[in-house]
DNA sequence: CAGCATCCTGCGTGATACTG
DNA sequence: CAGTATCACGCAGGATGCTG
């Protein structure tokens, strides 16, 4: 665990690991906000996703034990009884916020615009 | 096909399906620095990737195109018998570089750094 | 040199069912 | 409510060999 990660991976590739999952940037970016709670980054994600399937549990578990991994978020247990666990952003993952705004930026300038023809190529 | 998204997909979703796979935003970042053959990209992809194995036509060819379809590079085919293609951004691409950058930014000040320990939750 | 054709494999993602 | 367990599948990604 303590791998020293010898050869300096290259920062891109990293980050390209990183995120690599289909909800991680999208939960980042709904964290920024504030606390949010399992099954609220659930129904989150469903909105604006156009008419997604639902996102399985084993799905969404999955991709929050990552980003924590990752230390970019915390996960907070509540007692228990009716469990209720809230997952934030670490000092880590709200330095990242910014980078996640500027993809969010640029895609909606560039992806959910116009039909995507091909531009001049200069 | 000429589907015309509908529902605005999450331009961060869309950001991702555009920028999936290993290759994708490491040629946008070798390219930013001018137009580049297929064998240039080639070795440039092995720089700095930790050792990896040798990326297979196959794959690059792949990246290579889709990047193409999304219009972030353009393909020139220069005449003929000893081939020679360049590949180099397009407006659309140049304009996405910036972001690369925060990401590479970001990565080499959190990915590339120290051990990845369990961080101040905050 | 810049690819394409074919085969193969791991894993990311989804569906379904169950639990503390 | 917040997960875990099991099964199944498609596709990204690598290996090899061939071509214009």
């Amino acid at each position: 665990m303590a791998k020293a990660f010898a050869a300096r991976t290259c920062p891109v590739a990293a980050f390209q690991k990183m995120i690599s999952g289909k909800y991680k940037l999208r939960i980042v970016w709904d964290l920024k906000d504030g606390p949010r709670r399992y099954g609220e980054i659930r129904s989150g994600l469903l909105r604006g996703t156009a008419g997604s399937a639902e996102i399985t549990p084993r799905v969404l578990s999955r991709e929050l034990k990552a980003l924590t991994q990752s230390g970019l978020i915390d996960r907070k247990d509540f007692g228990e009884v009716p469990p209720k666990v809230e997952y934030r952003l670490t000092r880590k993952g709200r330095s990242f916020v910014p980078v996640v705004a500027a993809i969010r930026d640029w895609g909606e300038r560039n992806l959910s615009g116009p039909v995507p023809l091909a531009d001049a190529a200069e």
